[in-house]
DNA sequence: GGGCTTTGTTTATTTGCGGCACAAAGTCAG
DNA sequence: CTGACTTTGTGCCGCAAATAAACAAAGCCC
C-alpha cells in the first residue's frame, strides 16, 4: 500500500490554469506560424474572449506580436495576424566538442539567428580553460543577439560525455573526469559580463541535444516523435526520443549505445570490456578496416566515402561489415524501445548509401514485432539542419514556451 | 517551424482544476493509508477548506470512507480518520498464459480481494474458446467481488505476446496470430451477464503488467521507480518502467529483450534470426544445457534448482553460462536505458542465487556509467507479491485513482 | 447599400480556491 | 476541575479566470 509511491504532482488552482493556457496559446501560435485569435480559439478549444485575454498578456510580455490584418478573400471581418515574436526571449546553445566549439542563438520561432564556431583542439586542455574559451564565444554571441533585440533566457551546454547533475562524470574523448561544467561555465561567463544578471546554465550530453535538434528542426521527419538517434564520431553516441520527450534514464546516462555488445569475446575496448559496438562500427575501427589511417579523423572519413563511391572493394566491405554489426545492435535497441525510426548522424550520414542496406537487412531480420519491413522509411540519415548546439538552444526555447509566465515573472519580478 | 509538432494538450479550466485536485487528494489518502483532512491539506498544499470540499465529494462517490477519530496523544482536536474505501470501484485483472488463467480483483487500496486460478493447457486451443473460458472465470470473480461490495470499473487482460490496439499481433507460445482479444473477451463476458452494463476491456503484454505489479505491489523495492524487468518463462519477456511509468514504445511493442543478440552467428531462433538471447538463457536452453528434458516445464526448473542446490557441476555451469549471456545483453539494455535496478522474475527467481553472480559480473564490467558497482542492490529477484494478473487489475485501479471524477460521471451520468 | 459572416471586445455569470474567523473537541498545567 | 492552548473541520467572503451572450467592427456578396 505504501509501496513505490509516486511523488504527488503539485496542486492546481487559478494560477495553474492561467499558466497552462498561456503556454497553450503561445505554443499554438508557435506551431501555426501565423494565426489569429479566433483561429487559436477554435484550435485549442477556448472561447475567443479567453484567448483575447491570454494573447493580450503574451503581447505585453513580448512573446508574440501582431502583423497587420489577414487579407484572405474570405467573408467576414479580417483577423489580426499573430506570430511568435522575432525578438525578446531566445535560447543560447553551446556545444563543446573534441576540436571545435559552437555557439548559437535561436529565437522563439526556432530560427537560428546567431552562430559562431571556433576550431580548436580541446583534447588535453584544462577543462576550465576550455570552458572559459567557450564562455568568451558565448559572450560574443550574446552581444550579436542583443543587436537583434534577442535576450537569451538561459544557456544549455552540450558535451560529448556522461553528464548529469551539472557535472561531466567522464568524457573520455576530451580526457575529462568529474568536471563541474555548469558552475565553471557560469563563473567564466559572469566574469566576462559582471554588470549583468547571471544566466541560468544547464548542461547535457551532446548526443541528447543533437537528437532534440533532429526532433525539433530536422527535415523530412514529420510525425516521427519516437526515434533512436545514433551519432558516429570518435565514439558512438546515442539518444532516445520517446513521444517527443528525451529519455534521460534514472541518472541521466541513458542512450549509451556505443558499448552494447557485438561479441562478448571480441576485441578489447577502452572501456575495459570486450566486443563493444564501438570496436566494430566506431570511426577508428571503420577506417582501420578499410585500410585508412585510423587517426586521420574527418579527412579519413571523406577519403573512405571517396573510395566507396569509386567502388573500392575494401572500403565497401569494411562499411558493409560495420553496417551489419551496427544493425545487430540497433535491432536489439529497437526490440527494447520500439521506436518509429532510427536516425543515423555524424560520420554515418556521409556513408549512409552503403551503410543503410546492411543495417536495414539486420533490422528486417531481427526486429521481432515484424513491423520493420512494413514501410521503408524507418532507417534515415539525420537531417543536416539540426546540430547539437541548435538542439541545446532549443532546450532553452522550449522551457520558455512551456511556461512563459515563469519566464516573465523571473524577468519582471 | 512546423516540424514534428507535439499535439497540444487540452485546455485547462475550473473543471480541470477540480478533477486534478480530486485525484490528488484521493491519491494522497491512498498513499498515506490513514490520514485526516488537515494532514492531507498540509501534504498537498491545499487549504483545509478546499480539502474538506474535495473529501466531501470523494465520500459521496464512495472512494474514501471515514473511520472514527484519531486518538493520538497529541494536543488539539482529533481529526476524522480517512481511508480509501474497501468497497466500491475495483480493478479486474485477467492473465491468460500458456497453461493457466488467473483472474483477480484488487480494491482501491491495492489489496487482492478475489483470486481465481484455472489450470488448463491453452496451446493450440481456439482463441475464442480460451477467451470464453477466461470470461467465465472473470464472471465468477465479479460475482465474488459483488459479495464484498466491490464493483470492477473495467477489465485489463494480460497475454504472453505482442499486443497493441486491442489485438494480439502474435503470441508464439499460444500459437495465436492477429486475435482481437478485447472484442472477443468483451463479447464473451457480455454473453454471460446480459443484464449488466458492458465493462470496458483493455489489454496488454503479460510482462508489462507483471512489471507494473512489481512497481506497485512488490516488496523491498521502495523508491525504485525506473527498472528493467525480465521474466524467464518459455520465452523471455521484458518490460521497462521509467519514473513509475511503463514505457510502451511507439507501437506498444517495447521491452522485447528475448531477441536481443548474444552472438550474430549463434544458433537459429524460432524468430528466424540467429543468436537471440532466448537461445542461451531461455527456459528450454537452460534445461538442455543442464542435461534436463527441455520440455519438462516447471518440473524441469525445480529439478534444475534441486541439482544446483546439491552442487551438481553440470547444473551450475549451465546456469553460470546462461547468467553470463544474460548479463551481456542486460548490460546493453542498462547502458541504453540507465535504470535504477534490474529485476529478474519467472524461472530466474528460483535460480537467482546461482544466476545473479554471473549476471552481476558482466554488469559491473560492461555498464559504462561506472555506476553499477557503486551500490550492491541493483540486481534483484522480483517480489513474489506481484504477478501479471494483479498488475493488470492495478492498471484499472490506477485509472480510477488518476481521475475519480471521470469514473463517477460514467457511473452516475 | 443591405444582408451575411467573421472577428474581437465587453459585460454578466459561474466556479473553485485562498483567507479568515469560528465553533468543536481534545491535551496540558495548575 | 478549570482555563489556556492546540488542532480540526466548516462556513463566509473575495478573487481570478473561464464561459456565455450580446455587440460593435470590418470585411465579402448580391
Amino acid at each position: 500500500m505504501k509501496n513505490n509511491l509516486a511523488p504527488l504532482e503539485p496542486k492546481a488552482d487559478k494560477a495553474t490554469v492561467r499558466r497552462h493556457n498561456l503556454s497553450l496559446v503561445l505554443r499554438a501560435v508557435h506551431d501555426a506560424g501565423e494565426s489569429t485569435r479566433a483561429g487559436i480559439a477554435t484550435h485549442v478549444g477556448l472561447t475567443r474572449a479567453a484567448v483575447s485575454s491570454l494573447v493580450e498578456q503574451l503581447l505585453e510580455y513580448g512573446f508574440v506580436s501582431e502583423w497587420g490584418k489577414t487579407s484572405s478573400g474570405q467573408a467576414g471581418r479580417p483577423g489580426t495576424v499573430l506570430k511568435v515574436s522575432r525578438s525578446g526571449p531566445a535560447g543560447l546553445g553551446v556545444e563543446i566538442n573534441i576540436d571545435y566549439v559552437t555557439v548559437c542563438v535561436v529565437d522563439l520561432a526556432g530560427t537560428d539567428r546567431v552562430r559562431l564556431v571556433e576550431h580548436f583542439d580541446n583534447r588535453g586542455v584544462q577543462p576550465s580553460e576550455v570552458l572559459a574559451r567557450a564562455a568568451r564565444l558565448a559572450a560574443r554571441a550574446i552581444g550579436s543577439a542583443a543587436e537583434q533585440d534577442l535576450v537569451p533566457a538561459g544557456v544549455h551546454v552540450a558535451l560529448p560525455g556522461l553528464v548529469a547533475g551539472g557535472t561531466v562524470r567522464q568524457a573520455p574523448n576530451l580526457g575529462w573526469q568529474r568536471v563541474a561544467v555548469e558552475g565553471l561555465f557560469a563563473q567564466a561567463l559572469l566574469a566576462l559580463r559582471p554588470a549583468h544578471r547571471p544566466l541560468p546554465v544547464s548542461s547535457d550530453n551532446e548526443a541528447n541535444t543533437a537528437a532534440l535538434a533532429e526532433l525539433w528542426y530536422g527535415a523530412g521527419t514529420e510525425g516521427v516523435r519516437s526515434f533512436l538517434y545514433l551519432t558516429g564520431e570518435i565514439g558512438i553516441g546515442g539518444a532516445l526520443v520517446l513521444g517527443g520527450e528525451l529519455l534521460r534514464g534514472a541518472h541521466g546516462f541513458a542512450g549509451e549505445i556505443g558499448h552494447m555488445v557485438v561479441d562478448p569475446d571480441g576485441p578489447l575496448c577502452r572501456c575495459g570490456a570486450r566486443g563493444c559496438l564501438e570496436q566494430y562500427a566506431g570511426q577508428a575501427a571503420l577506417l582501420r578496416a578499410a585500410g585508412i589511417d585510423a587517426d586521420a579523423g574527418v579527412q579519413g572519413v571523406t577519403e573512405l566515402e571517396r573510395r566507396a563511391r569509386r567502388g573500392d572493394p575494401a572500403a565497401l566491405s569494411a562499411i558493409g561489415r560495420a553496417g551489419r554489426q551496427l544493425g545487430v545492435v540497433v535491432s536489439g535497441a529497437v526490440n527494447l524501445f520500439d521506436p518509429d525510426a532510427v536516425m543515423l548522424g555524424g560520420v554515418y550520414r556521409e556513408l549512409m548509401d552503403w551503410l543503410a542496406p546492411a543495417v536495414d537487412r539486420e533490422l528486417a531480420l531481427r526486429v521481432v514485432s515484424g513491423l520493420w519491413s512494413e514501410d521503408g522509411k524507418r532507417l534515415r540519415a539525420s537531417s543536416s539542419l539540426g546540430d547539437a548546439a541548435r538542439g541545446a538552444a532549443g532546450v532553452i526555447v522550449r522551457e520558455v514556451l512551456a511556461d512563459p509566465a515563469a519566464y516573465a515573472e523571473r524577468e519582471q519580478g
